[in-house]
DNA sequence: GCTTGACCTTCCCATAAGGGGAAGGTTTAT
DNA sequence: ATAAACCTTCCCCTTATGGGAAGGTCAAGC
Protein backbone atom coordinates (compact mmCIF):
# COMPACT_ATOMS: atom_id res chain seq x y z
CA UNK A 1 0.00 0.00 0.00
CA UNK A 2 1.46 3.13 -1.22
CA UNK A 3 1.66 6.09 0.78
CA UNK A 4 -1.65 8.11 -0.32
CA UNK A 5 -3.33 5.03 0.37
CA UNK A 6 -1.60 5.03 3.93
CA UNK A 7 -2.81 8.47 4.33
CA UNK A 8 -6.53 8.01 3.31
CA UNK A 9 -7.04 4.85 5.82
CA UNK A 10 -5.56 7.04 8.82
CA UNK A 11 -6.41 10.08 8.44
CA UNK A 12 -2.92 11.10 8.40
CA UNK A 13 -1.71 13.35 5.84
CA UNK A 14 1.13 12.09 3.58
CA UNK A 15 3.64 14.60 4.64
CA UNK A 16 2.96 13.76 8.02
CA UNK A 17 3.65 10.41 7.61
CA UNK A 18 7.11 11.38 5.99
CA UNK A 19 8.00 13.65 8.53
CA UNK A 20 7.48 11.03 11.76
CA UNK A 21 9.76 9.02 9.79
CA UNK A 22 12.20 11.39 9.28
CA UNK A 23 12.00 12.59 13.50
CA UNK A 24 12.31 8.98 14.22
CA UNK A 25 8.74 8.68 15.81
CA UNK A 26 8.14 5.33 13.44
CA UNK A 27 10.24 2.87 11.99
CA UNK A 28 11.26 3.93 7.87
CA UNK A 29 8.64 2.65 6.00
CA UNK A 30 9.92 -0.60 3.72
CA UNK A 31 10.57 0.61 -0.56
CA UNK A 32 9.50 -1.06 -3.32
CA UNK A 33 12.43 -1.31 -5.94
CA UNK A 34 11.67 1.76 -7.52
CA UNK A 35 11.71 4.10 -4.05
CA UNK A 36 7.91 4.43 -3.22
CA UNK A 37 7.25 3.52 0.43
CA UNK A 38 4.96 0.70 1.60
CA UNK A 39 2.81 0.16 4.26
CA UNK A 40 1.01 -2.75 5.76
CA UNK A 41 -1.47 -2.61 8.74
CA UNK A 42 0.78 -3.21 11.04
CA UNK A 43 2.23 0.47 10.15
CA UNK A 44 -1.48 1.77 9.50
CA UNK A 45 -1.73 0.84 13.01
CA UNK A 46 0.87 2.54 14.36
CA UNK A 47 -0.35 5.35 12.25
CA UNK A 48 -3.65 5.63 13.88
CA UNK A 49 -2.20 5.66 17.29
CA UNK A 50 -0.06 7.89 16.75
CA UNK A 51 -3.53 10.67 15.10
CA UNK A 52 -5.27 9.13 18.75
CA UNK A 53 -2.62 10.68 20.85
CA UNK A 54 -2.16 14.23 18.53
CA UNK A 55 -6.22 14.39 18.94
CA UNK A 56 -5.76 14.39 22.45
CA UNK A 57 -3.04 16.89 22.44
CA UNK A 58 0.15 15.13 23.01
CA UNK A 59 3.42 16.73 21.97
CA UNK A 60 5.31 14.67 19.97
CA UNK A 61 7.79 13.37 22.35
CA UNK A 62 5.12 12.01 24.74
CA UNK A 63 3.66 10.66 21.35
CA UNK A 64 6.97 8.53 21.36
CA UNK A 65 7.06 7.82 25.03
CA UNK A 66 3.51 6.43 24.73
CA UNK A 67 4.37 4.31 21.59
CA UNK A 68 7.34 3.06 23.47
CA UNK A 69 5.16 1.91 26.43
CA UNK A 70 2.25 0.33 23.95
CA UNK A 71 4.62 -1.55 21.98
CA UNK A 72 6.19 -3.06 25.97
CA UNK A 73 4.46 -5.66 26.35
CA UNK A 74 6.08 -5.68 30.10
CA UNK A 75 4.80 -1.96 30.57
CA UNK A 76 3.22 -1.01 34.09
CA UNK A 77 0.03 0.58 33.66
CA UNK A 78 1.49 2.99 36.05
CA UNK A 79 3.50 4.40 33.74
CA UNK A 80 1.23 5.10 31.13
CA UNK A 81 -0.93 6.88 33.97
CA UNK A 82 1.89 8.93 34.76
CA UNK A 83 2.07 10.63 31.41
CA UNK A 84 -1.37 11.15 30.73
CA UNK A 85 -1.67 12.77 34.21
CA UNK A 86 1.16 14.73 33.29
CA UNK A 87 -0.48 16.02 30.15
CA UNK A 88 -3.86 16.22 31.62
CA UNK A 89 -1.52 18.72 34.08
CA UNK A 90 -0.77 21.01 31.20
CA UNK A 91 -3.53 21.19 29.42
CA UNK A 92 -5.27 22.27 32.63
CA UNK A 93 -2.54 24.87 32.85
CA UNK A 94 -3.10 26.08 29.70
CA UNK A 95 -6.98 26.09 29.83
CA UNK A 96 -6.41 28.18 33.56
CA UNK A 97 -4.02 30.36 31.71
CA UNK A 98 -6.73 31.62 28.75
CA UNK A 99 -9.62 31.31 31.35
CA UNK A 100 -7.70 33.80 33.16
CA UNK A 101 -7.19 36.12 29.54
CA UNK A 102 -11.19 35.78 28.84
CA UNK A 103 -12.01 37.02 32.68
CA UNK A 104 -10.29 39.78 31.94
CA UNK A 105 -11.54 40.60 28.60
CA UNK A 106 -15.14 40.34 29.71
CA UNK A 107 -14.93 42.46 32.50
CA UNK A 108 -13.14 45.06 30.30
CA UNK A 109 -15.62 44.73 26.73
CA UNK A 110 -18.57 44.90 29.35
CA UNK A 111 -17.76 48.52 30.88
CA UNK A 112 -17.13 49.27 27.15
CA UNK A 113 -19.98 50.52 25.36
CA UNK A 114 -19.59 49.84 22.33
CA UNK A 115 -20.67 52.59 20.29
CA UNK A 116 -19.45 55.61 17.94
CA UNK A 117 -17.42 57.16 20.76
CA UNK A 118 -13.68 56.94 21.38
CA UNK A 119 -13.82 56.37 24.96
CA UNK A 120 -13.34 52.73 25.65
CA UNK A 121 -12.33 51.14 28.56
CA UNK A 122 -10.35 47.77 27.09
CA UNK A 123 -7.49 50.27 25.36
CA UNK A 124 -7.50 52.43 28.65
CA UNK A 125 -7.37 49.42 30.02
CA UNK A 126 -4.02 48.62 27.75
CA UNK A 127 -2.49 51.99 28.33
CA UNK A 128 -1.60 50.97 32.29
CA UNK A 129 -3.71 50.62 35.31
CA UNK A 130 -3.34 46.75 35.57
CA UNK A 131 -0.16 44.86 35.05
CA UNK B 1 17.10 55.52 26.55
CA UNK B 2 18.78 52.34 25.30
CA UNK B 3 17.50 49.68 24.67
CA UNK B 4 18.25 47.93 27.39
CA UNK B 5 17.03 50.37 29.58
CA UNK B 6 13.87 50.26 27.85
CA UNK B 7 13.32 46.87 27.94
CA UNK B 8 14.01 46.92 31.80
CA UNK B 9 11.39 50.02 31.99
CA UNK B 10 8.77 47.62 30.20
CA UNK B 11 9.89 43.94 30.93
CA UNK B 12 9.56 43.80 26.78
CA UNK B 13 13.08 42.06 26.06
CA UNK B 14 15.41 43.88 23.79
CA UNK B 15 15.51 41.16 20.76
CA UNK B 16 11.40 41.48 21.05
CA UNK B 17 11.88 45.01 20.81
CA UNK B 18 14.41 45.01 17.80
CA UNK B 19 11.41 42.21 16.45
CA UNK B 20 8.94 44.42 16.84
CA UNK B 21 10.42 47.25 15.02
CA UNK B 22 11.59 44.78 11.83
CA UNK B 23 8.09 43.45 11.76
CA UNK B 24 6.30 47.00 11.79
CA UNK B 25 4.64 46.58 14.47
CA UNK B 26 6.73 49.79 15.84
CA UNK B 27 7.93 52.76 14.39
CA UNK B 28 11.75 52.66 13.66
CA UNK B 29 13.56 53.76 17.12
CA UNK B 30 15.63 57.21 16.84
CA UNK B 31 18.60 56.70 16.58
CA UNK B 32 21.99 58.15 17.80
CA UNK B 33 25.16 59.11 15.89
CA UNK B 34 26.95 55.78 16.13
CA UNK B 35 23.60 53.58 15.72
CA UNK B 36 22.44 53.52 19.05
CA UNK B 37 18.51 53.01 19.44
CA UNK B 38 17.27 55.44 21.80
CA UNK B 39 13.65 55.47 23.71
CA UNK B 40 11.28 58.09 24.91
CA UNK B 41 8.08 57.69 27.22
CA UNK B 42 6.42 57.62 24.13
CA UNK B 43 8.20 54.76 22.89
CA UNK B 44 7.84 53.08 26.36
CA UNK B 45 4.39 53.84 26.87
CA UNK B 46 3.42 51.94 23.25
CA UNK B 47 5.63 48.98 24.53
CA UNK B 48 3.53 48.54 27.56
CA UNK B 49 0.74 48.46 25.74
CA UNK B 50 2.10 46.06 23.64
CA UNK B 51 3.06 43.88 26.25
CA UNK B 52 -0.34 44.12 28.02
CA UNK B 53 -1.90 43.04 25.07
CA UNK B 54 0.08 40.19 24.51
CA UNK B 55 -0.53 39.25 28.26
CA UNK B 56 -3.96 39.07 27.24
CA UNK B 57 -3.11 36.54 23.75
CA UNK B 58 -3.34 38.99 21.44
CA UNK B 59 -2.00 38.01 17.87
CA UNK B 60 0.72 40.13 16.59
CA UNK B 61 -1.60 41.23 13.59
CA UNK B 62 -5.04 41.97 16.19
CA UNK B 63 -2.11 44.75 18.34
CA UNK B 64 -1.34 46.09 15.34
CA UNK B 65 -5.09 46.71 14.95
CA UNK B 66 -5.47 47.75 18.26
CA UNK B 67 -2.35 50.22 18.14
CA UNK B 68 -4.18 51.80 14.83
CA UNK B 69 -7.21 52.03 17.21
CA UNK B 70 -5.15 53.43 20.47
CA UNK B 71 -3.74 55.78 17.95
CA UNK B 72 -7.13 56.86 16.39
CA UNK B 73 -8.89 59.85 18.48
CA UNK B 74 -11.79 59.32 16.00
CA UNK B 75 -12.43 55.47 16.69
CA UNK B 76 -15.40 54.47 17.59
CA UNK B 77 -15.50 52.34 20.88
CA UNK B 78 -17.68 49.47 18.88
CA UNK B 79 -14.24 48.90 16.65
CA UNK B 80 -12.42 48.11 19.52
CA UNK B 81 -15.11 45.73 21.57
CA UNK B 82 -15.39 43.90 18.35
CA UNK B 83 -11.94 43.17 18.14
CA UNK B 84 -12.09 42.01 21.74
CA UNK B 85 -15.08 40.05 21.51
CA UNK B 86 -13.36 37.78 18.50
CA UNK B 87 -10.48 37.18 20.58
CA UNK B 88 -12.53 35.99 23.38
CA UNK B 89 -14.07 33.76 21.07
CA UNK B 90 -11.18 32.69 19.84
CA UNK B 91 -9.52 31.93 23.12
CA UNK B 92 -12.95 30.44 24.16
CA UNK B 93 -12.61 28.01 21.60
CA UNK B 94 -9.17 26.83 22.03
CA UNK B 95 -10.52 26.34 25.27
CA UNK B 96 -13.49 23.95 24.49
CA UNK B 97 -11.04 21.98 22.34
CA UNK B 98 -8.49 21.60 25.75
CA UNK B 99 -11.21 21.10 27.79
CA UNK B 100 -12.54 18.15 25.56
CA UNK B 101 -8.91 16.64 25.43
CA UNK B 102 -8.71 16.97 29.13
CA UNK B 103 -12.43 15.55 29.68
CA UNK B 104 -11.44 12.15 27.48
CA UNK B 105 -7.98 11.28 29.05
CA UNK B 106 -9.57 11.86 32.64
CA UNK B 107 -11.95 9.55 31.60
CA UNK B 108 -9.62 7.05 30.27
CA UNK B 109 -7.23 7.38 33.14
CA UNK B 110 -10.14 7.26 35.85
CA UNK B 111 -10.36 3.53 34.01
CA UNK B 112 -6.69 3.16 34.46
CA UNK B 113 -5.23 0.81 37.43
CA UNK B 114 -2.13 2.75 37.64
CA UNK B 115 -0.20 -0.38 38.93
CA UNK B 116 2.45 -2.89 37.76
CA UNK B 117 0.26 -4.66 35.35
CA UNK B 118 0.33 -3.71 31.50
CA UNK B 119 -3.08 -3.56 30.71
CA UNK B 120 -4.04 0.05 30.64
CA UNK B 121 -7.58 1.40 28.93
CA UNK B 122 -5.56 4.45 28.23
CA UNK B 123 -3.61 2.88 25.67
CA UNK B 124 -6.33 0.30 24.53
CA UNK B 125 -8.08 4.07 24.08
CA UNK B 126 -5.90 5.21 21.40
CA UNK B 127 -5.44 1.97 19.84
CA UNK B 128 -9.00 2.13 18.27
CA UNK B 129 -12.60 2.12 19.81
CA UNK B 130 -13.00 5.54 19.79
CA UNK B 131 -12.55 8.32 16.51
C1' DG C 1 45.33 57.85 27.34
C1' DC C 2 44.35 53.19 27.56
C1' DT C 3 42.18 49.15 28.72
C1' DT C 4 38.32 46.51 30.24
C1' DG C 5 33.76 45.29 30.64
C1' DA C 6 29.20 46.26 29.65
C1' DC C 7 26.69 47.86 26.29
C1' DC C 8 25.01 48.06 21.43
C1' DT C 9 24.65 46.63 16.23
C1' DT C 10 23.40 43.23 12.43
C1' DC C 11 23.17 38.54 10.90
C1' DC C 12 22.20 33.75 10.95
C1' DC C 13 20.28 29.47 13.08
C1' DA C 14 16.70 27.15 15.93
C1' DT C 15 12.25 26.24 17.80
C1' DA C 16 6.83 22.58 16.70
C1' DA C 17 4.62 20.42 13.56
C1' DG C 18 4.03 20.32 9.61
C1' DG C 19 1.99 22.87 4.65
C1' DG C 20 2.99 24.46 -0.09
C1' DG C 21 5.06 23.82 -4.03
C1' DA C 22 9.01 22.79 -7.42
C1' DA C 23 11.64 19.46 -10.12
C1' DG C 24 11.77 15.11 -11.52
C1' DG C 25 10.93 9.78 -11.55
C1' DT C 26 7.00 5.88 -11.66
C1' DT C 27 2.83 3.63 -12.45
C1' DT C 28 -1.53 3.00 -14.42
C1' DA C 29 -5.11 3.59 -17.64
C1' DT C 30 -6.60 4.60 -21.86
C1' DA D 1 2.37 6.00 -26.44
C1' DT D 2 1.01 9.36 -23.71
C1' DA D 3 -1.34 11.71 -20.12
C1' DA D 4 -2.98 11.67 -15.44
C1' DA D 5 -2.11 10.55 -11.07
C1' DC D 6 1.01 8.93 -8.24
C1' DC D 7 5.52 9.08 -5.82
C1' DT D 8 10.40 11.01 -4.43
C1' DT D 9 13.50 14.64 -2.29
C1' DC D 10 14.42 19.44 -1.46
C1' DC D 11 13.69 23.98 0.04
C1' DC D 12 11.01 27.83 1.84
C1' DC D 13 7.03 29.39 4.89
C1' DT D 14 4.59 29.73 9.18
C1' DT D 15 4.69 32.35 15.15
C1' DA D 16 7.06 35.03 18.11
C1' DT D 17 10.77 35.13 19.61
C1' DG D 18 15.77 33.09 21.95
C1' DG D 19 20.71 32.09 21.40
C1' DG D 20 24.84 33.28 19.95
C1' DA D 21 28.65 35.09 16.76
C1' DA D 22 31.31 38.94 15.00
C1' DG D 23 32.23 43.35 15.59
C1' DG D 24 31.47 48.57 16.94
C1' DT D 25 30.69 51.94 21.19
C1' DC D 26 30.61 53.91 25.64
C1' DA D 27 31.71 54.74 30.56
C1' DA D 28 34.76 53.87 34.32
C1' DG D 29 38.94 53.21 36.50
C1' DC D 30 43.99 53.43 36.46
Amino acid sequence: MNIGQAAAATGVTAKRIRYYEQIGLIEPAGRTGSGYRHFDERDLHTLRFIQRARHLGFPMPKIANLLALWRDQNRSSADVKRLAKEHIAELEQKIAELQSMVDTLKHLAHQCSGDERPDCPIIAGFEGEQS
